[in-house]
DNA sequence: TTGAAAGCGCTAACAT
DNA sequence: ATGTTAGCGCTTTCAA
C-alpha cells in the first residue's frame, strides 16, 4: 500500500489561523505585495518560515493570473550535451527564481514536439525554451506564438528571441585555417541546412572557401541529422570518396564524435594523411591523441543566456532579440599541412 | 500572429455543455471510469480530441488524491552524462506515461537539495528519482520516506528501490587485470566511501588486490568529490606520488575525464610507462589514442530501469529492490605490461 | 490596510 | 449510469 497523508503540509489557512489573519492577507505578505503593513508582512514571513510553509504550486498556478512555477524546456535529443547539459544548467539557474522545469524530449519528431507543447501549455507553464524539431508543425508554432518562448541552437521563424552558437565566422576560420595548410579537397560533414544552424555553418564555410579562392560548389559534402551514428556514417562515406579529402571538417557535437570515431576507424593517420576539424564540447575530446583541432562553444554560457532571456520575456520584455554565444577555433595537432 | 488568451481553451465544462451531459461524467470518460457507458465514454472522448481537449494538469493535479502528472528528478551535478543524459533519457520514457519530469540539481549542496525536495513535494509530484547528495540531511530522508522514491547511482540509506551499476565486481575484474600485467603499483582514484557508490568499488578493488596478493592498504588511494577538477588534481597528486604508480585506476565518469587529462600533461608514455584504466561513458574516451581501457555503463539501460522501477513504485508496489546495472571492463590499449 | 468570498479547472463523494 | 456539489490551496476582486 502507497504511503497517503500528504495532508500534514501547512497551508495559508492554517498560518492565517495561527496568526488570526485572513488568508488574503497571508498570501500577499507572501508574494511581497506593498497593500500590506511591512511590520505585520514581516511577522507573516517570519512565521511562515517557522513553520516551514511551501506553497503548494499547483494552486498558485491554478488561482494565480501568471505563475512562475514552471517553465518548460523542450529538445529534440537525449544523447547530446549541447541539449542535456544545457537543459541541466538551465534548471539550476531558473530555480534561482523558484521556478521549476520540465523538460521533454521531441526526438526531433514534429507530431510528438506538438503533443508536448500542448501538455506543457496544460501544465500552464510560464514560458519555454526550445530546440525546435526540424519539421515544425504549423500548430506548434501557433502555440508558440502563444506564450514567452526563447530559442535555443535552432530558430523556427517565430518572432522570438534565441541563443545561438555564432557558427558563421569561426566556419569560416576553420576553413581559412584549412586552406592556409594548404588543402584545397576539403570535405564537409554538418547538419542540413533546414535547421537554422546548419544554414549558418554552411553560409561560413561558403564564405571561408570563397575566400580562399576555392571552389564551395565542388566540395565534398554531407548533411546529416545530428546524431553519433549519423556521423560515424557520414565521415565513413565522405572519407571513402574517389576524391579523398585531405581534411574533413565537421560540425556538430555528436556528429563529432562519430566523426572521429570513422576516422580512426579508417586507419588514415592524422595529421599527416588527414587534418580534421571538429565541434563541440571540449570534454569529449580531451583525450584525443593528437589533441584535436576543435570549434569550442560554451555550453555554460548558452546556458546563462538562454535563462537570462527567458526570465526577461517572463518579465515581459519583448525587445529581445538573439543572442550569439561566439564560439572559438582552438587549434591543435589534429590539422597540418595538406598532404602533396 | 496569433496573440493568444489562454482563456481560450476547452475545459470540461465546455465539453459537457456542448454535449448535453455533466462535467461529472465527462470526466469519467475521460479518464477511462468503468462507471460510464461505453457508447457515450467514447462519444466524450471523440469529441474532447475533437476540440483539442488537454487536461489542465495543475487543476487535475490539485482535485485528485494522486495524479501522475507529475515527478521528479534530482541530481547533484549537470556536467556529467551520468546524470543529465540519464534524466533526459528517462523524461522522454516517462513521457509515455503521460508524465512530466521536473528536474532539479542540487549541486551536491544539501540544504539546496532540502529546499528542492521540499518544492517537488509542493508541486505534488507523484514520485521522484534521485541521486542523493552526500550529506544528505534528515529531514530529506523523513521527506523521501513520504513517496514513492527510486534512488539512482547512490544510496543513502532510506528503504527505496533503486538502480545502480555494478561496480565491485567490475572493480575486482580491473584490479586483477592489471596485476596479470604484472603492476603491483597500483595506485587508485575514486569516490569517497561516504557514497554508495564510493563503498562498492573500494570493496571491489580491495578484494581485488586480495586475489592478487597484493596489499590494499599500501595502495597509493585518493578519494574525491566527483568532478573533472577533482579527477584532474587528483590524477596528478597521485602520479607524483613517491612511489610512482605503474598503473592509474579511476572510477566515476568526470573523475576519468579530468584523470585523463592529468595523465597527458604529465607526459607519461600510455602504456609504456603507465597503464590506465577509466571509467564512465564510451562517447569520452572514443577519441583517445591509445584507445583507453574502460569500465563501461549503460547510461541507457540506467534510464529504462530507473523509469521501470519509478512506474512500478508510483503503482503502489513496494516489494521493489535494487536493479544492478552490469558494467563491464573493455580492454584496450592503455593497460600493458608493467614496466621493470 | 485588511477581510470575505468568488473563483481557477478538475475529481470524487454523495445522490439519484 | 449519470448528475449535483463540495472541495483541492491558492490568488484576487470587491467591500469594509
Amino acid at each position: 500500500m502507497g504511503s497517503r497523508t500528504r495532508r500534514s503540509a501547512v497551508g495559508v489557512v492554517d498560518l492565517a489561523q495561527e496568526l488570526g489573519v485572513s488568508t488574503a492577507t497571508v498570501s500577499r505578505a507572501l508574494n511581497d505585495s506593498p497593500a500590506v503593513r511591512p511590520e505585520l508582512a514581516d511577522r507573516i514571513r517570519r512565521h511562515a518560515e517557522t513553520r516551514g510553509y511551501v506553497a503548494n504550486r499547483l494552486a498558485r498556478g491554478l488561482s494565480a493570473s501568471a505563475s512562475r512555477a514552471f517553465v518548460g524546456f523542450v529538445i529534440p535529443y537525449v544523447d547530446t550535451p549541447a541539449y542535456s547539459a544545457v537543459a541541466a544548467q538551465c534548471a539550476r539557474l531558473l530555480s534561482r527564481d523558484g521556478t521549476q522545469m520540465i523538460l521533454t524530449i521531441t526526438e526531433n519528431d514534429p507530431r510528438r514536439e506538438l503533443q508536448q507543447l500542448r501538455e506543457l501549455v496544460a501544465s500552464r507553464i510560464a514560458g519555454l525554451i526550445i530546440s525546435p524539431s526540424t519539421g515544425i508543425l504549423a500548430e506548434s508554432r501557433r502555440i508558440l506564438g502563444g506564450l514567452p518562448v526563447v530559442e535555443l541552437h535552432r530558430a523556427c521563424g517565430i518572432a522570438a528571441p534565441g541563443v545561438f552558437s555564432d557558427d558563421e565566422q569561426v566556419m569560416t576560420d576553420a576553413v581559412t585555417h584549412l586552406a592556409q595548410l594548404g588543402h584545397t579537397d576539403i570535405a564537409y560533414l554538418g547538419t542540413p541546412r533546414e535547421l537554422s544552424n546548419g544554414a549558418t555553418r554552411w553560409r561560413g564555410i561558403r564564405r571561408g572557401m570563397e575566400l580562399a579562392g576555392l571552389d564551395p560548389d565542388a566540395m565534398a559534402v554531407r548533411l546529416v541529422e545530428p546524431t553519433r551514428e549519423n556521423g560515424r556514417a557520414g565521415a565513413e562515406e565522405l572519407l571513402a570518396r574517389p576524391g579523398r579529402p585531405s581534411a574533413l571538417l565537421v560540425s556538430g557535437g555528436a556528429i563529432s564524435v562519430g566523426a572521429a570515431e570513422a576516422v580512426r576507424r579508417s586507419g588514415r593517420r592524422v595529421p599527416d594523411e588527414l587534418s580534421v576539424v571538429v565541434y563541440g564540447d571540449p570534454a569529449w575530446f580531451a583525450l584525443s591523441e593528437p589533441p584535436l583541432t576543435t570549434v569550442r562553444v560554451s555550453y555554460d554560457e548558452l546556458a546563462v543566456q538562454a535563462a537570462r532571456l527567458l526570465s526577461r520575456a517572463l518579465d515581459g520584455d519583448v525587445q529581445l532579440g538573439a543572442h550569439l554565444v561566439r564560439p572559438e577555433l582552438h587549434v591543435a595537432g589534429s590539422t597540418g599541412k595538406a598532404p602533396r
